[in-house]
DNA sequence: AGTAGTTAGTTGATGCTTCAAGTCAAGGTA
DNA sequence: TACCTTGACTTGAAGCATCAACTAACTACT
């Protein structure tokens, strides 16, 4: 078919493979510490997180899934057993009967409070402090300029 | 606790919350590709990939997790998956019966080779072209130097 | 030779993610 | 009013990853 292939050369694909291991081990690391010290995953830490941070401690499903940067339907999932944990509870939005809107709880609150200085701990040791601040503000350029292709919807 | 957190400033916020977007979406778009087009996941493809590039085709288990930077027990999984499909096949290695050697069928590497071109399209799409080369060499080092902190034990 | 300990890999259960299909509400359209 | 159509989720099934427990093969000690 395509023999047109451009292929990787030595450096370009040097600078893939370093990215790719990054990729798949930085995640592994921060889900092990979250999920033993507080049990939870980063996907539900990243949930309360983005919640906290809202206005009333609430947010609609659509607008939650976008910020944690995962689906609806994972969402969905994610909150169900979240909310059966008592950290967050769900209702209709009064305005438009489709939507949803996800609270966070005081108990979640408190959870999220415990576990954060743990997090955020991980994040400085393994991202942080391993550059310096020259390197963390390219790393920003960078990985904006890599979602805008991956995901082009998201103007920022 | 521990009340001396050291919380993130803002531009530390902001590099860390670029990072991770990154670190979400674009492992979901990579994967999207490969088994829309080709039936394999990111991890799957590595593994053949790595077993291509290896003598004999062929390669230790233990040696082949490393090399796809994932855990003996995930590799185990997707190797028997591999080898119900045909692409792998195993068998224990003679001068010691603990170790077990992978080794790429003549199947499995035409496969790859159907669906390289694919995957390598989208590196590029996602993440060569989207960054100049000075970029990419500083997200090399970047990612190296992250990776050391994660994995202390790979000294590359 | 016998026993304990280590290394390499496999397996099964559990839980999370994804995908496709479904529900239910709201906004036209006629 | 009845009928599409779209939007916003929710759900169930299937696949994949992770974890802990297990087996088998080798090594070292006594």
């Amino acid at each position: 078919m395509a023999e047109d292939v451009r292929w990787l050369n030595a450096d370009e694909l040097q600078g893939w493979m370093a990215l790719a291991a990054m990729l798949f081990k930085l995640p592994g690391a921060l889900d092990f510490q979250l999920q033993r010290d507080s049990g939870l995953n980063h996907f539900e830490y990243t949930v309360l997180a983005a919640l906290s941070e809202s206005p009333g401690r609430s947010r609609r499903m659509s607008d939650l899934a976008g910020e944690a940067n995962g689906t609806l339907s994972r969402l969905s999932h994610v909150v169900k057993r979240l909310e059966s944990r008592g950290f967050v509870h769900r209702r209709p939005y009064e305005e438009d009967g489709r939507i949803t809107v996800a609270t966070l709880t005081d108990e979640g609150y408190a959870y999220l409070v415990e576990a954060a200085p743990g997090h955020v701990e991980m994040v400085r040791k393994y991202v942080i402090d391993a550059l310096t601040p020259e390197q963390l503000e390219q790393l920003r350029v960078i990985s904006e300029q890599i979602l805008a292709k991956v995901d082009p919807g998201k103007p920022c």
